[in-house]
DNA sequence: CGAAACTTTGATCTCTGTCAAGATTAGTGG
DNA sequence: CCACTAATCTTGACAGAGATCAAAGTTTCG
């Protein structure tokens, strides 16, 4: 059991150790090949998920197939809704994924008798919440190009914490998933990588981009 | 002290008539006058609100001025993070307000050390969340038309609750409230609810609608 | 009653979606 | 290891939903 996932997935400073070996002993090891369906939106939520290895695309989808990506999870990102009946939203690896099981009444039986695993739930609700919120304003209010900027500087914090330091920044997910992220067609996602390559601001490579300049934080249009 | 609306701030069957009365002792009457900013995003919050009369836009907005409203709050709803620092969202009163107002220090204190309260936060975070989400795939996949009829039936859903039943549904906000929520332009809203006032589908009242057919909830495009 | 705020309607423009065709890349079996 | 096929990505042409600019109409409120 790597007790180094397991702090990263449930929080430095919230969990003592005895916690931390009575969650252990809840896991199970499982594996999911890329493309693969962790769960899907609206299934009884029998079990939730600790990513420790690869990306998963979290979406919810229409009838008609419009579909939009909430957010893509990355090792440590705790996968379900532990207190929740159903999914609210569907799970894909992309690429290979790795990930601890647990069954959903064991942990909710845990958690709602913890009050340092409740206030680590919160604490990570409020976060999807804000990120959500956070990509609201993003997909409401900006361009095309802004979404996409955006996003790479994001995406790059994110992975910047994961991964060993390399001029590349790595886009494992299909221009199809950013597209539905950002609530763009793949083709405009794809146009606005070329115009920002032409323009020498990033540096198109296969599975992924080199980022050229002092990209700040964008926020005007 | 209305117990009443504790019960639906707070929860029915979450917290238990001692943690009731403890959270009465914390809680200051306050009223906002129409349009007054009860908190802004980024200020340290010093204090949460349980809303008990009128309506509130919850937004975020960029440098330049544009502006996504994340939620209209109604009376028996909570604003703002009670374990988090600083708010990550503005709050306006939209007509008249009344509210408790809670210490967020004191709040805070009594949440952190209660099961129960952390089990009724999760709740509301977790709801709140959901409603970001479905938000997002609304304003990412969804047109006008469809943003309008799904806000309508929304918004009559969260309002019968509250109010006597009504063939009027009131429309307290503003179109422009509408339009940065639904990442629409004023203009945009504004001849929706033309077209669909034209069709017969709706009728325009002040501060109104009246809704006229089978509205089931739509979801298709 | 009059001014300010809000809403509706009109005309025009543009960004992005859609449809279509190639170009790359990845995957598979011989 | 390579040829072949399928999947993904890029690029082009075109069209349309919705934004923007502008003005008139309506409501609100001192």
């Amino acid at each position: 059991m790597p007790r180094t996932l397991f702090l990263s997935l449930f929080g430095r400073g919230y969990l003592d150790a005895v916690e931390l070996r009575g969650l252990g002993q809840l896991a199970t090891k499982v594996d999911f090949r890329a493309g693969k369906t962790i769960f899907s939106e609206g299934d009884p939520a029998n079990a939730v998920f600790g990513l420790s290895k690869g990306l998963v695309r979290l979406y919810k989808s229409l009838p008609d197939g419009r579909r939009q990506v909430l957010a893509f999870a990355v090792p440590g990102d705790l996968l379900g809704t532990p207190l929740r009946e159903r999914h609210s939203c569907s799970a894909d690896a992309i690429g290979e994924v790795a990930a601890w099981r647990f069954s959903r009444t064991e942990f909710s039986n845990f958690a709602q008798t913890s009050l340092s695993m409740l206030r680590l739930l919160n604490h990570a609700a409020t976060r999807d919440l804000e990120m959500a919120q956070e990509l609201l304003l993003l997909v409401c209010q900006a361009s095309a190009e802004e979404r996409v900027t955006t996003f790479l500087v994001n995406w790059r914090s994110r992975f910047a914490s994961l991964s060993t330091p390399s001029p590349v920044l790595a886009l494992p997910m299909r221009r199809q998933d950013i597209a539905d992220f950002l609530g763009l067609s793949l083709e405009t996602v794809s146009r606005t990588f070329a115009k920002l390559h032409d323009r020498g601001t990033i540096r198109i490579v296969p599975k992924g981009v080199v980022l050229r300049e002092n990209w700040r934080t964008p926020r005007a249009k």
